[in-house]
RNA sequence: GGAGAGGUGGCAGAGCGGCUGAAUGCACCGGUCUUGAAAACCGGCAAGGGUUAAUAGCCCUUCGUGGGUUCAAAUCCCACCCUCUCCGCCA
């Protein structure tokens, strides 16, 4: 949620900032439903105002015996030009929200222009891509030749878009799991946080997945409960502050995450259809931090490194992009993406996404602070994958893989395998 | 699932339908005192919104949520949600 201050006093300044992150609205249907609503607004209020004085009139004239037919009269008439009022103004404000709920956060100034993923701007590459001297295959076949990863039979059980995966590469897919927790905890200063996978729909709306107005890439439940499968741990985790009032010296927040992610990728048809690159259900480690607005754009970077650590522990190749207005997310006021080489696809692939909201999802959630100087101010909230679990297993798999389809365990992982440096080992 | 109790400001906890936006305590902020601190004492201190140049004033809203009764609701009525205790069930 747009700051509606801003909005309405620099409408022409939000629109040209939103344009670069391809949202449009229509200004003057804005501005004259604005002018609207003050118009309803001060008039209702300004009618509530005299009920409220009448109505203390009543209750003094009363307490002294008097007569109080009139004065009841005289408020009889004005509660219907009350009445209307109100309900005018619910409808204007509906008409606003309709407007303001779909438009997302502004880019913040160092954001590239562009339309999309081309336009991103490299900032950074770590690592040489193997050379190889024998043909490389990617997950999917050194998955399958090793009869541990199998799509036909998840597809049995599910559908389209799972995995089944056995043996010791799910070992592995632990091992990473508990290297990037234990990582983070121990040596960037998070608090390990276990938090639900399903979540309400107030939840939703404050991180900004969901709107009434918009379409959502969710899981929905059945049950009367009304609950979504999270789409990433960001949803539980950034809501643990919601409609709370902290204090500063309790910032930042530095919270890490290990849970399951559920994706519909309703609009991704006919996109990464082979191996694991893109499923229904994943494992993710997220990265969460709650912090003061004059210090989010170095934890930021901070956040970012965080993440960047466990490639490089892992000796993973990859690359690190910002994004421009048009590649933004939603609630983003700016994000660095981490590609890893994928040698399978010949390629750079998302593995993190690194995002700094300013107050986005801390207006929609009520997150606040109390300053030192006693006002209450918005926190910044930032969350980034530190990281995506399935695809930097898939990652080692292409990178570390031998010309007899094995692959090499990286230092790092070796000992939550047993000390094993190989897996898929022919025999 | 059954029975009971309860949801009020950052926290704890009062609150006859009008004098209650809300006693009191803690926490917090300022001051007196002190070499400094503590204690004691004095004073201040809810949030959100509107209007506005204003973080000044004024106004509106908010006592779990939504509806209702009334000139007037924290207080009365209805529905729902949540929490706690006991019983049952259970990883």
């Amino acid at each position: 949620m747009i700051d509606p201050q801003l909005l309405r006093n620099d409408t022409e300044l939000v629109a040209q900032r939103l344009r670069t992150k391809r949202h449009e609205f229509d200004v003057e249907r804005f501005q004259a439903l604005e002018s609207q609503r003050k118009q309803l607004q001060v008039e209702s209020e300004d009618l509530q105002a005299k009920r409220n004085a009448k109505s203390k009139e009543i209750g003094k004239i009363k307490a002294q015996g008097g007569d109080v037919d009139a004065i009841k009269s005289e408020v009889a008439a004005f509660a219907d030009r009350l009445k209307a009022a109100q309900g005018e103004l619910a409808q204007v404000q509906e008409s606003l929200l309709a407007i303001t709920d779909v438009m997302p956060n502004m880019p913040h100034e160092s954001v590239p222009q562009g339309n999309s993923e081309d336009d991103n701007i490299e900032v950074l590459r770590w690592g040489t891509p193997g050379q190889f001297d024998f043909p490389v295959k990617d997950h999917v076949d050194l998955g399958q030749d090793a009869n541990a990863m199998d799509f036909e039979t998840a597809t049995k059980i599910a559908g389209p878009r799972f995995v089944v995966m056995r043996g010791e590469l799910v070992r592995m897919h632990r091992a990473l799991i508990q290297y990037m927790l234990n990582t983070h905890v121990e040596e960037h200063g998070y608090e390990e946080v276990y938090a639900p996978y399903l979540v309400n729909q107030a939840s939703l709306i404050g991180t900004g997945q969901f709107s009434k107005f918009a379409d959502h890439d969710l899981f929905a439940t059945q049950s009367e409960d009304g609950y979504y499968l999270i789409p990433t741990a960001e949803v539980p985790v950034t809501n643990i502050v919601r409609d709370s009032l902290l204090s500063e010296q309790e910032l930042p927040k530095k919270w890490v995450a290990h849970t399951p992610c559920f994706r519909r990728e309703a609009g991704s048809y006919g996109r990464d259809t082979r191996g694991m690159i893109r499923q229904h259900q994943f494992e993710k480690v997220e990265l969460v931090q709650i912090v003061h607005p004059s210090e989010s754009y170095d934890r930021l970077e901070e956040l970012t490194l965080n993440a960047e650590a466990i490639l490089q522990g892992l000796e993973l190749p990859y690359r690190k992009v910002v994004l421009c207005g048009g590649d933004l997310g939603f609630s983003a006021a700016k994000t660095y993406d981490l590609e890893v080489w994928l040698p399978g696809q010949d390629a750079y692939r998302e593995i993190s996404s690194c995002s700094n909201f300013e107050a986005f999802q801390a207006r929609r959630m009520k997150a606040r602070f109390r300053s030192n100087s006693k006002k209450t101010e918005l926190v910044h909230t930032l969350n980034g994958s530190g990281l995506a679990v399935g695809r930097t297993l898939l990652a080692i798999m292409e990178n570390f893989q031998q010309a007899d389809g094995s692959i090499t365990i990286p230092e790092v992982l070796r000992g939550y395998m047993g000390g094993r440096s190989q897996i898929f080992e022919t025999k």
